[in-house]
DNA sequence: TGCAAATAGTTCGTATTAGTACTATATTAG
DNA sequence: CTAATATAGTACTAATACGAACTATTTGCA
């Protein structure tokens, strides 16, 4: 079975979904990365940077950069964890908040912009189909 | 119509692969982009960079210092276009190629490790759906 | 209790990655 | 034929990205 395809239609399709988000979003003033950190921040307590690596998908290494950034822009905060004095809790920022509440629904309509493409039945079958085939990569 | 589960999917089945694959790849002494380069450039005739670049997926400033480590180890060899003098074809060296014969069937069979759980028609559902979210994005 | 093992984050090295500006060459319109 | 434009590849910058080594805590177990 030649599954060559699939894997150069997997490459593609994430390559697409980045080249139109990317545009719109650094036209605001972030990376892609950044943009994720603030949108999983929005609206939720504090965080420790496990919980909002795991949320993200980014590896802690390079979320200790990516918070550093977004601290020097004044968008979050770290605060001590009373309960483990290894770990912080970073939370949004008033400016930081505010970013959010203007930039989140702008990029949701953006982003409806390419998936209005798609039916409700087309949409449910590429979550089982993303799904199987993560799965099949795991263990 | 909420797509965000399908974002979520799209990324982490990318990952899943990325993550899969990277480890596999690494222990052979190449990289993702590497691999994927001395890939495209097995049992073909030399090709440009621009050429290159499209059908690995890696733009032009990235694909400069990818070839400039393959060079360096003396996988690939550069030689004049004596058609037009702006471009360079790139080739796989005999140790590129000696390289390329061991490594791009071990991978093949690596991947095939995780395809294997999939069926035929979830592979045939999976490409067809990878192309429409791509196409969305397209455009 | 006390120490080995696990965990949270940072630091560091190497390699992408995108994007822009730049150089050299090619093409094309007038 | 020549000037405007397009194209191929390089140089450069900023930001990821991963993994390994490191520090400071915390936890688990004997």
């Amino acid at each position: 079975m030649n599954f060559l395809p699939v894997l150069r239609n997997l490459v593609s399709a994430y390559q697409a979904f980045e080249r139109y988000s990317a545009p719109h979003i650094a036209a605001m003033g972030l990376t892609m990365t950044q943009f994720d950190v603030i949108a999983t921040l929005g609206n939720q307590l504090p965080m420790s940077c496990k919980e909002l690596g795991e949320k993200t998908l980014v590896t802690k290494g390079t979320l200790t950069g990516v918070l550093e950034r977004l601290e020097a822009k004044g968008l979050i905060f770290r605060q001590i964890n009373s309960e483990d004095a290894r770990s912080q809790l970073i939370g949004l920022t008033a400016s930081g908040q505010s970013l959010f509440e203007k930039v989140f629904p702008e990029h949701l309509e953006h982003l409806n912009g390419a998936f209005k493409k798609l039916s409700s039945n087309e949409l449910k079958q590429l979550e089982e189909s993303l799904r199987l085939l993560r799965d099949a990569f795991k263990s």
